[in-house]
DNA sequence: GCCATTGGTACCCTCGAGGGAACTATACCA
DNA sequence: TGGTATAGTTCCCTCGAGGGTACCAATGGC
């Protein structure tokens, strides 16, 4: 069942992490606390429905975020980070810390992303 | 350019970091330092010459290793993590560690795996 | 002359993530 | 009677990551 011992390990972060809209989902949820569906899809422009469900329901089998239904009629869906869910953010934070210097690294050996300025 | 202020700078992370092969060849290079195409190879096994060349041109594009060719005649290159490429370290340990108790958990929630001991 | 070794490249294929568009149910509002 | 809002689902399509296989170049060993 174990494949390369030791290594893989991060494989399981990972397969949680990758989908172009899981990361935004959880640092939304974990900034702003519960949110319903509709809200979520208005804070991340470009994403379909069909989209947010999917990756949604991906992080709920994971037990990373939770979902709560209200009976009501225009149908009403929260969306909560679970316990185990925020044990996610370290990772968040340094990638996100790496991406920043990462991206002003880019910047500095790019100066011809400067010549619109030189106009 | 930017599209979301602040939120995707983890996705340059992501971006590095994913690809089935990456991570496993940065924690052998971290763990184990230079090494050369044919050990890293053996090291993996499972991938192809095309991935394993594949993956490590991604990483050298990115500056996150590095590749030195010694001009003989059964070729010989060694690849190593930049300095650069050594700042993602934190990102692997957070994510091993986490991964790691991904996994404890999973057994302890799935108890049917232990069918097999019960025979 | 033939094979092995090393680090590749070239060509082709498959499968699934991501995505677009349309449809659904139910209640309220005008 | 038709429109709006919410949270989906269904069907279909595209594109690229990953991968399999074969080939190459240059040399040393038998």
């Amino acid at each position: 069942m174990k494949k390369e011992p030791e290594f893989c390990q991060f494989q399981e972060a990972l397969g949680i992490l990758v989908g172009k809209w899981k990361p935004v989902i959880l640092v939304h949820l974990l900034n702003d606390g519960t949110q319903r569906f509709s809200v979520l899809k208005r804070k991340m422009p470009g994403i379909t429905q069909r989209m947010l469900t999917k990756q949604l329901r991906e992080l709920e089998d994971e037990d990373i975020i939770q979902r709560v239904i209200y009976p009501e009629i225009p149908p009403k869906v929260e969306y909560s980070i679970t316990e185990y869910g925020r044990s996610l953010e370290p990772i968040l934070e340094a990638m996100h810390e790496w991406g920043s210097s990462h991206v002003a690294r880019k910047q500095a050996e790019e100066p011809e992303t400067q010549e619109e300025k030189l106009s």
